[in-house]
DNA sequence: ACTACTGTACTATAGATATAGTACAGTAAT
DNA sequence: ATTACTGTACTATATCTATAGTACAGTAGT
């Protein structure tokens, strides 16, 4: 199983969708500080994407700081991830908690519903264990 | 203060937005069924965007059926928001939740923080009320 | 009929996105 | 030096996005 997708279909721009997903993996402990990640060649004849695309994407993580590229060595998870302001932090979290009430709304969920949703998805990701045995 | 807002510096198209928003309004409630939404052009002024951009939402919330235009009269809510297959249901509800999930990690943030701010988002969402004094 | 609104359909332009392909500079191992 | 990898920087093409502007068909009120 791959540990990225990326869905070209999606409204949302390529390189965004690898750059969110780099921090999914780098948030979730899946890549570790120091840790290679897959050059840029290879990430993209594994996503089928154009290398240029994962190129912008490790580009806008090094100016992030999430990533570190060794020149000519290959690219490495940052050993000191940004932390966030604690303003903007916030302001992340409720936007993101907004979203997310939203679409629960949409699908017809309740707080219950969606609460219990982000307790397994929270244990999925702190679990490094893939959700079930979803195709 | 507007019920809805685009940010063209997003990644995100502009129409994907007011999709988005839309979507949001009518699942919140704040949009009843029936009820007329702007019309393109209005809504257009008051967005500061494309009359075109707007059109391409509408039209895009039309085929999935949660508006409905009465040609030369308007567009409004449609009466019969179209229901979600079960298993699409599932697998959404899922998806979000683990992107709220992986977000809020990101932000360093656990599931009892993340749990509050939903329970917050999914308050503002019912009532109606519009999060705290946020200019 | 006239006016004023509605959604829709074009043209044309500019920029972002994604593609393929090529080339260059730095690092490591041989 | 050679080989093989790394990230980066280009050209060129095609598609999507967003803009401005214009035009047309349908509806309602006068």
């Amino acid at each position: 199983m791959r540990a990225l997708r990326v869905d070209p279909a999606e409204a949302v721009p390529i390189w965004s969708q690898i750059e969110e997903g780099l921090r999914r993996l780098v948030a979730s402990g899946a890549l570790a500080a120091g840790q290679a990640v897959p050059s840029v060649r290879d990430l993209a004849r594994d996503l089928s994407v154009n290398p240029a695309t994962v190129a912008k994407a490790y580009q806008r993580l090094c100016e992030a700081g999430v990533l570190s590229v060794r020149r000519g060595e290959g690219t490495y998870v940052s050993d000191a991830p940004p932390a966030m302001g604690r303003g903007e932090r916030s302001r992340i979290l409720r936007q993101g908690a907004a979203r997310y009430a939203t679409l629960a709304a949409t699908a017809g969920a309740g707080v219950e519903e969606a609460s219990s949703e982000l307790s397994t998805a929270f244990a999925d990701l702190e679990g490094k264990r893939p959700p079930g045995g979803k195709s």
